[in-house]
DNA sequence: CGGACATAACGTCATTTTCG
DNA sequence: CGAAAATGACGTTATGTCCG
């Protein structure tokens, strides 16, 4: 349904984006895989009591969980519109080649037509 | 058959962009 | 301006193909 529109904003990133930021210091493990996967949540803390940290634990991994799963299918989406965008520029890039080889034919006979003309 | 390589799809993290 | 969404980068996994 929103097809076009969602093409046109892809194109919009993609324009302005020009992806020249390889430099994202490579430095440090980027890599996911083996993060600690609570690293941004309360620590363990001797706190009030056992249970109420417990249970700000067990929320902030539910949030965790939460937008984890958010961004997971948001990557999908993103796979799927940049997959499409892409068709569509393959697409674009045939019929404009199409095109091209039309145009040179039509070039090539008026130039025939021409020339027994002034012959 | 099985290992080496290529490719696609995925999940996560970090960063950027959008929107209220 | 901050939260949420979108996207780039990177590592992992599954699947297919080729070749010895």
């Amino acid at each position: 349904m929103n097809q076009v529109k969602t093409d046109e904003k892809y194109q919009l990133h993609v324009d302005q984006q020009k992806s020249f930021k390889q430099n994202s210091t490579p430095g440090d493990l980027t890599g996911c895989q083996l993060r600690n996967p609570t690293s941004s949540l309360p620590q363990g803390v001797a706190g009030p009591s056992a249970h109420s940290s417990q249970k700000l634990i067990e929320d902030a991994l539910q949030k965790r969980e939460l937008r984890l799963m958010k961004n997971r299918e948001a990557a999908r989406e993103c796979r799927r519109k940049k997959k499409e965008y892409v068709r569509c520029l393959e697409n674009r890039v045939a019929v404009l080649e199409n095109q091209n080889k039309t145009l040179i034919e039509e070039l090539r006979a008026l130039k025939d037509i021409y020339r027994h003309k002034v012959e």
